[in-house]
DNA sequence: CGCGTGGTTGACACGGATCAATCGTGGTGG
DNA sequence: CCACCACGATTGATCCGTGTCAACCACGCG
């Protein structure tokens, strides 16, 4: 529930919580709308047009959440497409007594549910703020009206949605075919890359451990085991939240299929 | 590879292959264009216009495959909306010289790949033929005037994209949180609620069971166990390829998570 | 009739979950 | 300031679900 996360391997450093943390090193400014940059990453392919970006910022609506609170319950109906610009936010199913399953996390800026809202269904899962979040919500309605006048926004949600569709089937493809371990190495690999591109392959860990296991489908328990594993092979080196990669090549081998 | 599939618990009963009997009993004109319930079944929503009907035709392409054909590869770039009409196809990880890895069976009229083609990337598997099949191709320049032309196509595409991911999403939760008991009774109620919705709960199975097996992420030796346990618990009636859902109830209760 | 394919069954092994104990840390209150 | 406690991670012992391997059966086809 805290957004602290304290480590313990041998040194137990503590490394501050996203929210906490300044959101990014190029621009975030404090102002009521989302930055260029935001709407960027979220609606990808050529440049938004100044046009689009003052179409987007009128029928934007923010919210800010402190962490732990409900983002979305299942079932609830979907008016929005909803985005997290900074903080992240656990994607699954919570539980009233027990704690959630979590099964995927969103790390800002980035779509939550750019789908439920399409389907007169509600949300298929439940999400709650992991951090203290910015939440981007864009009306249906409003949206409409947006894609009518400007037939390219149509197309960056299509591709959104489509970036979705991969990411899930990979999940997917990952769950069925790789044991424990290939998924651990898959995802520390995939994380090196989309974290940071320099060379030494460092990687912070930027949420607890419990969490990652539960995304990886396996308990904190064999996820502390599998790093072991790896520690023992010589391919990670492992100081508390801070993972170094030595050997990427060999984690890639051992992550295929 | 073949289509027969036959039947070996007692009584061994042949069942025909999809592609030799009747496709629908509604409309199966045997011209070279999607029927009208064919477009409807693919996009949702509102009834569509004669208009719609009509540049839809205009643009799409119709191919024929036989039984095991590949009807694309992963990596292979992806310029077309692909969807199969009748017949089912495969979707997973086609393997050289083995079996291969069966994830998904899409059972047409239903989208193939609705997302590939909106990012520069090629498809993210690959997918062949599992019977003789009729696929619908739409190249995305084409679609791309026609979109222009007709914004209400729009929604209809981001509605079948944000279909496929509540499927993706239902799939890896009950990967992630579902054992293989689970996710047969799970697979059993949707098979019988989608494929007919009369009272006695029957249900033709129409796939070869390890092609089941794969979908399901178990072995056929355990799918074989499941059925029992699942007959022993007096929950089903099992012919060959005719399972009897006898007790909803229990399923429903046994496949919750 | 032999052979290939697909399904079922049993014996066994292994991956990972579960349960329980311990450790290190940070926060809290006396 | 320090004892105490809550929480997260780690480790070990054990159990269970499911994969693997092998044998066998039933059917269709050449």
């Amino acid at each position: 529930m805290s957004p602290f996360i304290v480590d313990s391997l041998n040194t137990h450093a503590v490394i501050s919580a996203r929210g906490a943390a300044p959101r990014g090193l190029s621009s975030a400014p404090m102002n009521d709308l989302p930055s260029r940059s935001d709407w960027q990453a979220l609606l990808s392919g050529t440049t938004l047009s100044p046009a689009e970006l003052l179409a987007l910022n009128a029928i934007a609506r923010l919210r800010e959440l402190p962490a732990g609170a409900t983002v979305f319950a299942r079932a609830q109906p979907a008016s929005e497409l909803l985005a997290v610009l900074s903080g992240s936010v656990g994607l699954g199913l919570a539980r009233v007594g027990q704690a959630a399953h979590l099964e995927r996390s969103i790390r800002g800026p980035a779509w939550l549910d750019l789908g439920s809202a399409w389907l007169g269904e509600g949300h298929a899962q439940d999400a709650w703020s992991l951090s203290p979040v910015r939440i981007l919500a864009l009306p249906l309605p409003a949206l409409r009206e947006l894609m009518a006048v400007q037939p390219a926004m149509s197309e960056r949600l299509l591709a959104g949605l489509a970036r979705t569709v991969r990411s899930l089937v990979l999940m997917a493809h990952d769950l069925m075919h790789k044991d424990a371990e290939k998924r651990l190495a898959a995802w520390l690999l995939q994380g090196a890359s989309s974290g940071c591109g320099e060379g030494p392959a460092l990687l912070q860990l930027g949420q607890r451990k419990r969490d990652i296991a539960a995304q990886l489908a396996i308990t904190p328990e064999t996820l502390s085991r599998m790093m072991r594993q790896l520690k023992l092979k010589g391919l990670i080196e492992v100081q508390g939240y801070t993972v170094r990669l030595l050997d990427a090549g060999a984690l890639r081998a051992l992550a295929a299929d």
